[in-house]
DNA sequence: ATTGGCATGTAAGAAGTTACATGATTAC
DNA sequence: GTAATCATGTAACTTCTTACATGCCAAT
């Protein structure tokens, strides 16, 4: 009989903790950041953001402060305990594991796609297409900022994690950008003119 | 409670339906199919698929019918009706949202690998290339069946969506590897030794 | 004898999203 | 005047995973 009542794993955890290593940050910032500069592999939202601080704080691996503020809700303060720095440094050690199957929803439909005119796959391409050439965009934005200065001053050991994580989404959306075109271009060297699909 | 099951996008229905469009199939087929031919861009488990094609045959876009078999319990086939099809199709057309963030565990740890000695951050690396590896493999595997024949014969408007779909994993997962083995050498270039991060 | 494949399904829970609720301030 | 930003949070919901439950057959 099997009784553990499994602690699951909730990166969530870890991702906040993580970017408490950075400064101290309230729900809201530690939103913000995520989007800023983690948003090419990770995602936050505020519905598991409080509940899960406040679970931290329980678990003595933050303590939160408040800052007073006029005419809006106070601020709360979270700061990262030692505690919380060895829980992160744990999880940090431990193996990963390897999930093969993000799902795609582009490519269900490009897999189905005899099941409509060319016309359309071509279409629904150009979307994709286009999708991630601002995404593109967006991270050489990113990375000019950060090549700039703010990172390195975060990481002042000489080792650029967040610049290799950076050059990991850089090499994935020109991977697939490169994709895209070499597919659209095939796509569009077919025969069009097709009776009704069967 | 479950009463109204309210219509909402639910991705898995669009893959059953599709992989329908090939030849009528159990749950388990699908099951299996999708683990076969799909996995580097979907997945489907059967907590999922058997109340799900349920769901399809009250909205009469599959009808079933058994199979008797001695000392199992019957096979449960499906198949697609025009109903189905249409669905599928309508579908097809819609435009797709683009997904930004799959979320990524490796890189979350390596983005806050600085709470953390080198040593680690280069045998995590490691087993992620390792992982790739493996997949790598899988996919060069599946395009060397693709390419002989089956799929060409599935779809014989000289339409090559399957072997397309396949090049995107191929692509993807080679560029990460690449991806990899260039962080690997830079980071096995950086200066071992170092006291207690803070 | 034991693993793996065939074949169906359910219950419970974890993870993640969307909509709601509030309300002042600042920038266009 | 209207939109965006600041700032917190909850409720309801969907989506997805894990564990459970059953049991025969074929191969090692």
């Amino acid at each position: 009989m099997r009784t553990s009542m499994k602690r699951q794993e909730n990166k969530s955890r870890y991702a906040l903790l993580g970017m408490l290593t950075i400064a101290p940050m309230s729900g809201y910032d530690l939103k913000k950041f995520t989007e800023k500069s983690m948003n090419y592999f990770w995602n936050e939202n505020y519905a598991w953001i409080y509940p899960t601080l406040k679970q931290l704080e329980q678990e003595e691996l933050v303590i939160s402060s408040q800052e007073k503020q006029e005419g809006r809700p106070d601020r709360h303060l979270y700061t990262l305990t030692e505690q919380g720095r060895a829980e992160l440094r744990r999880w940090l050690g431990e193996p990963t594991a390897f999930h093969e199957t993000p799902r795609n929803e582009h490519l269900l439909k490009l897999f189905f796609a005899d099941q409509v005119p060319l016309s359309i796959t071509i279409e629904q391409m150009r979307f994709w297409r286009e999708a991630l050439q601002n995404m593109l965009a967006s991270l050489e934005d990113l990375d000019r900022q950060a090549s700039a200065v703010a990172w390195e001053q975060e990481v002042p050991q000489g080792r650029p994690y967040r610049l290799i994580a950076l050059s990991y989404g850089l090499h994935m959306v020109r991977a697939q950008l490169m994709w895209c075109e070499e597919t659209i271009a095939k796509l569009e060297g077919l025969p069009q003119k097709r009776g009704k699909q069967r």
